[in-house]
DNA sequence: AAAGATAATATGCATGCACATATTAACGTG
DNA sequence: CACGTTAATATGTGCATGCATATTATCTTT
């Protein structure tokens, strides 16, 4: 009882979800093979296959070879969130960006990151503190750490102008990130540079990126209090 | 000079990857069209399709039809992360999960909901406190609103033995829904109940979930100190 | 009966082809 | 010359088919 008429891939990935959103597919039950589908829709195998692969893909279903295809049992949660490049945040906000360099200074690899930077361990890398505006109010600071093995041009930049944020995004795409999101109280420190008072919940962000093995950049972004990270699913 | 030899949808994509990273297409700038790269590659314009397909999902070329595909200016960070469910989060740290319902009652819709509750004005709503436990600490306190027009199943549950939050996930499957993040300063309640002390940073999270066009539930956790949440890219 | 080889099967992927659709460029007419 | 019409073009999608591959079931062999 298709009420989808269409025979579109999304049609078939309409008319399957409904089934089992209607459970007429229980959580961890079978459904049946690509074939079968296709004949009952009256289409090909590659557009139950397209659909089939989309719904995978989402986590709704899972799909192995010869085992056939079940509905997931705890369908997991995923959400894409983007992150952009803050500029472009900021100004999707209707307000100015501009940002201040604090610092930037060449240093041994810190602790924290020895696990992470380990194969550069004597050599130094790029330090950079970074205050982001809106408006000209404080927005996000930033803490960076750069590799300076792997990009060895941004020794020669000043990121003065074009943030080390934006530079890397062109200059040193990544293939890989781990990405944390906490919450902190702000110390004397950033409190006093994002103006508020001292222990307000602040929301972080870490990230780390890697192209192929070799790691990048380490970012730890804190933003101004009140900030929202939204995300649709 | 295509280092990667197979001419598998993968292959291919790894191939217009190195060229983008590598630069042999600017960012910006239009790559040649399906067919030429398929005579290139010495394959079919669907292996190719395939290709740009799934970079295209990754947001790292654009596409458009007639106007051909081009490589994104500004490529977005997407990070998908799997939001799981609880007591699944909790026993993958090894520890034993349980929950307490702090509160049950029938509500109308606060007002903070009016504009997402919308159709429902004049009925109640379910309001459920809940807290999770990891290893009998507290893990994360959980306040949650159930819209009984959707999900009219719920009025019979008690929500003691399995939580809201797992019975929604395989009895109220969702289509869309909204995630925001956020930091937030413990008050005298949430730090009574977590067991911190009041003005501890907290990392929160809100998400309204819809079927459709009808809203199922709002849901904000709020997660004991020290909560991070990770995710790759 | 346990262990290893082998066959069966469901999904994964590639191909060649045809047609749909969105978008841009070219054209023609008032 | 402005503006609407038409044609050209690149991507989007569907179909039929064949082979690849992972996994399970079955059949040997010791």
């Amino acid at each position: 009882m298709a009420l989808t008429d269409t025979n579109s891939w999304t049609g078939i990935r309409e008319e399957l979800l409904r089934r089992i959103h209607d459970r007429v597919w229980e959580p961890g039950a079978q459904i049946p093979h690509e074939a079968d589908l296709a004949e009952e829709f009256g289409c090909a195998r590659t557009t139950v296959n397209r659909a089939l692969r989309d719904l995978a893909e989402s986590g709704l279903v899972i799909r192995k070879r010869r085992a056939g295809t079940r509905v997931a049992l705890n369908p997991p949660q995923r959400a894409t969130l983007t992150i952009p490049i803050i500029r472009e945040e900021v100004e999707a906000l209707g307000k100015t960006y501009r940002h201040s360099l604090l610092e930037r200074a060449y240093q041994p690899v810190p602790p924290m990151l020895h696990g992470v930077f380990h194969a550069s361990l004597g050599d130094d890398v790029l330090y950079l503190k970074t205050l982001h505006f809106a408006d000209d109010r404080p927005y996000a600071f930033e803490e960076r750490y750069i590799n300076l093995d792997t990009v060895p041009e941004a020794r020669q930049r000043k990121f003065e102008v074009s943030s080390a944020n934006e530079w890397l995004v062109h200059n040193a795409p990544y293939s890989r990130g781990d990405l944390s999101f906490s919450a902190l109280n702000a110390n004397e420190d950033t409190a006093r540079i994002l103006d508020c008072t001292p222990g307000t919940a602040l929301f972080a962000m870490e990230r780390i990126t890697w192209t192929g093995d070799a790691p990048i950049t380490h970012v730890k972004l804190i933003f101004a209090p009140g900030y929202r990270m939204r995300s649709r699913i």
